[in-house]
Formats: C-alpha cells, structure tokens, sequence
DNA sequence: CTGTATCCGGGAGGATACTG
DNA sequence: CAGTATCCTCCCGGATACAG
C-alpha cells in the first residue's frame, strides 16, 4: 500500500484540480467511460491499453475517493463490478475538452496524437487540428 | 541539465495539454503574470514563493519554448529581463479557470486554499466555494 | 541581476506473483 | 473476474554552489 509522506502544497483550487487529473491514467479512464457506461474492470484495462493491474485499480480507487467515477459491485460468481461517471465526472468534460481545444489550437499536432481508446466517437480522439474551430 | 530517457505516452491533445501544466510552479507563474505584466525574474521569484533558482529558471525555459510565455531580455548592467504572456498563454487562461469552477463546485474548498501570489486581484485566488456559481 | 551545474531524495508508476 | 502485495526503476523537483 502507497501512502505518501509530504503534504502536498496546493494554492488555490486550480492547482487542486489539477491534481486530480494528474495520475497518468486519470483521464483515460474517464475519456473511456464518457464514451461507453458502464464498463467493467476488464473492460477499461481494455481501452486504457498498457495499464497494469496495480495501477490501474489504484487508480480506479483514487478516481472513486474523489467522486468522480462510481464502482457498483454484483456479487456474483465470478464477480462483477461496474464503473461510471458520476456527476461530477461527467461535469468534468466540458473542462477536459477545454484543455483539448487550446492545446489543439495553439500546436500543431495533427495526426500525431490519438486517444487509443478504441472508440470511434471518442470524444478526446481528435487528430487533426482546428476541428473545433 | 536534465534529459528525460522514456518517450511520454501521449494519446490525446488533451494529455499534451495536460502535460503543459503538470509543472509544480508552472500555473503559479502564469496565474502570477495573468495579474501583472511585464514582471523581472525577481519579481517572479518573490510572487512565487518557495520556489529556487534552479526550477524557477527551467520552469521559465520550459514555458518559453512552449510558447506561453515571453522573454525579453536587456543587456542593462545590472541584466534586466522582463516575462509576459504571449497569446497562447493568455489564451489558456479561460481554460485555467474552468478546471478552477470545476474544483470549487464539487469539493468544500472554503477557506482552504489561496493563491499566494500576493495580488489583491488574482483571478485565482478564490478563498469561499461557489463564488462563481 | 539572472541565471547554470551538479548532486540528491522521494514518490508515482510499472513488473510480477498471488488471492477471494 | 477483479483485484492486492511486494519490490523496483526512473525522473521531477529541491539544495547548494558557482557563473556571465
């Protein structure tokens, strides 16, 4: 188990936004489930391709601590356990895509960056630039 | 000097934006000269506090080959250097901000976090949640 | 005054093996 | 199926000393 030592030294409410979205999984998992709900563990460690267990439940768990996403276990043999957006998770995309927008208009990155998430209509898979000038 | 070995993963423009503002002072320098402008790397050093030289002038270096901010320089005895933000920079504000109402509208934030850079009127130092509601 | 060079610690993220 | 336990690597950010 991973517990930090330092405190964090955050500022204003920006910075903690930020941090929220920070973990190098963070929003993957959450451009996954915006375009696909539920989805089930096995499911999302399809869509964020690479990701290992550990990490990926730690981030799951650090996504549902901070409310963003919600985990609902059936218990069932075997088990199922389903992950969605919750309404803060969901009032985070216009934030997101804010952040897409300005990156996408102020460099040229056309045809070099693709969300891999394997969703057609993926919202944050936007490869060429000025798409949504 | 510092050469990163492992290539960044991106797979979106929103994780290349993202990556622009992970810096630990990177948002506290923007936030800084979004409230006063042209400011001297002292001047920048001060509003920033606790940051030193080291990371203060790669967090600079950092910004100003992305763009977003501006450096101009004056060979004056003493040296007198002056940073502003370019158009891209002064662009990222807005985004800035909505990842800030983001933060406040979904977490009790009250009274816990402030800029610190100081100015009165800094746009992101928002002390009481749901200011902009 | 405005930085750079160098060294260093801590922690996020990854690999692998194992479990209810 | 859906995770946890443990160990380990890599690099960001900080301290200090020094330079143009």
């Amino acid at each position: 188990m991973y517990t930090p030592k330092l405190e964090k030294d955050y500022r204003n409410p920006l910075e903690v936004g930020l941090a929220f979205l920070s973990g190098k999984w963070t929003t993957r998992i959450i451009c996954a489930l915006a375009n696909e709900q539920p989805l089930r563990y096995k499911a999302l460690k399809a869509r964020a391709s690479g990701v290992t267990d550990a990490v990926l439940a730690a981030t799951l768990k650090d996504l549902t601590t901070h409310g963003i996403i919600q985990r609902q276990q059936f218990n069932e043999i075997p088990l199922r356990v389903e992950y969605r957006l919750t309404d803060k998770g969901t009032a985070a995309l216009p934030m997101l895509k804010s952040i897409c927008q300005w990156t996408q208009q102020y460099n040229d990155l056309a045809g070099q960056v693709r969300c891999g998430c394997g969703q057609d209509n993926c919202q944050f898979d936007l490869p060429t630039a000025q798409q949504h000038s």
